[in-house]
DNA sequence: TCTGGGGTCCTAGGACCC
DNA sequence: TCTGGGGTCCTAGGACCC
């Protein structure tokens, strides 16, 4: 069987280990910028907020005091899901990280006389008391199964203690597909949903009632797996030990539109930068750089998107090397007295960097350069993260707007909590 | 006035090879 | 005159997820 573990509303409820006042009070937490919203409390939700709103709509229900904002807390929310996971880790045989706020569990194997359903409900007990965040455990033979369970897990119609169990037979997966809308189902998007919706398929049972060939045709070979997980047959694989990311990329809405050269490539130089700390922890150099740049999409006159990609002969992971790549990439799509909104840089082609191979007439040291790296990373990680930047990068270029941030509380000394006796 | 960011996987079509 | 076909790799774009 497999369990998936999920926190629920995560950084609400990250927000509310500190501010223990909000239990039960409406709070939702903002994206970067403050652009929209990305998480809400139940009594948001039942306040009827949307997902993904733009914040503008609901700053006049914060001012009237009905529900509190939060900006974007990541450092926070990252370490208290890195606390969440260690605890998580402990509790089964393998397990895979699948976001921030969600694990599967693998229990296959166990022998026949384990309490599963005493073992998970003991776990919701070790993760509430210890850390102070809620979760829900749906459990299933397959994982599209476990996270219609954990959905259940979270109502308190289906559960009363936050673990919902399907179990293997045909049956009693067969009474769970019955009522349960198709649309909320992991991997059936809007897409499918329409096009499910014009074959009369409302519910899982609608869906899983169709024939394979049917499910392919229409499909594709990901609705064909979904069909056959919901049926209860294994065709999603569980990932162990994650072997790093395909792809790092970063990028942001501007707060407001650049029009200036300087301005769009020290924000590019920021990008590489935060991508290039990554890429290097996690022992990769990149082969495919792209660099996209966008006006806003909101409005309807001039439409500008363009990117540029950049190939490495030899791939790599220096800042020093990157940087002025990605700004002549810049540089031949920038157009005067265009204002840019968004902009942001994606690398792929990720490979090991143990494997490099050595180019004939590559044209850099590349031991000198090695060298130089690991010179401005011991000094970032001794003095801290901003000690030595690439000029081009230059010093708070793009101020982000972060008007209701929480303080740091677990990462930074300077915030940690003050106990008043 | 104000509208997120970081990912994965799959597919179709072009280039190229023998 | 007659003008293949299969395999692989790459890339852009779509769909989906949290």
């Amino acid at each position: 069987m497999f369990a998936l573990v999920d926190c629920d509303n995560f950084f609400v409820s990250c927000e509310r280990i500190f501010r223990p006042d909000l239990q039960n009070k409406p709070v939702v937490v903002l994206s970067g910028n403050d652009g929209c919203i990305i998480a809400r409390s139940n009594e948001a939700k039942a306040l009827g907020i949307a997902m993904a709103v733009p914040y503008f709509k609901v700053k006049s229900m914060s001012e009237r005091g009905k529900v509190t904002l939060f900006s974007s807390n990541i450092m926070l929310y990252g370490d208290i899901s890195r606390r969440v996971m260690s605890i998580l880790q402990d509790a089964a045989p393998a397990m895979e990280v699948y976001s921030i706020d969600e694990a599967f569990l693998d229990f296959r194997g166990m022998p026949a006389d384990f309490d599963l359903e005493a073992h998970l409900k003991s776990l919701v007990e070790t993760v509430q008391r210890g850390i102070g965040i809620p979760i829900s455990i749906g459990v299933a033979p397959t994982k599209t199964l476990a996270k219609l369970a954990a959905n259940r897990a979270k109502k308190s119609t289906f559960s009363s203690s936050k673990v919902y169990i399907i179990n293997s037979n045909r049956d009693s997966i067969r009474e769970i597909l019955k009522p349960t809308p198709i649309a909320d189902v992991w991997g059936i998007g809007r897409k499918s949903q329409v096009l499910l919706r014009k074959n009369n398929i409302e519910t899982c049972y609608d869906f899983v009632n169709r024939s394979a060939g049917w499910v392919k045709q229409a499909m594709g070979i990901t609705g064909e797996r979904t069909w056959r997980e919901l049926r209860g047959e294994k065709a999603i694989d569980f990932v162990g030990e994650s072997d790093g990311r395909q792809q790092i990329s970063n990028s942001r809405t501007f707060s407001s539109e650049i029009y200036d050269f300087d301005i769009l490539a020290s924000s590019i130089a920021n990008f590489i930068t935060s991508c290039v700390t990554k890429l290097r922890a996690q022992n990769s150099t990149v082969g495919l750089l792209t660099v996209f740049i966008q006006t806003n999409r909101f409005k309807s006159n001039v439409e500008y998107n363009e990117s540029r990609v950049h190939r490495f002969n030899v791939e790599s992971d220096a800042i020093t090397e990157i940087i002025p790549i990605a700004t002549k990439l810049l540089k031949s799509m920038y157009r005067v007295g265009i204002g840019y909104k968004k902009g942001g840089v994606v690398f792929s082609s990720l490979a090991d960097k143990s494997a490099r191979q050595a180019v004939l007439f590559d044209t850099i040291d590349r031991d000198k350069q090695d060298t130089l790296m690991n010179v401005l990373d011991n000094l970032n990680s001794k003095f801290g993260n901003h000690t030595i930047i690439s000029a081009r990068k230059g010093f708070d270029a793009l101020p982000i707007k972060r008007e209701n941030l929480s303080r740091c509380y677990t990462t930074s000394w300077s915030d940690i909590i003050e106990v008043k006796c």
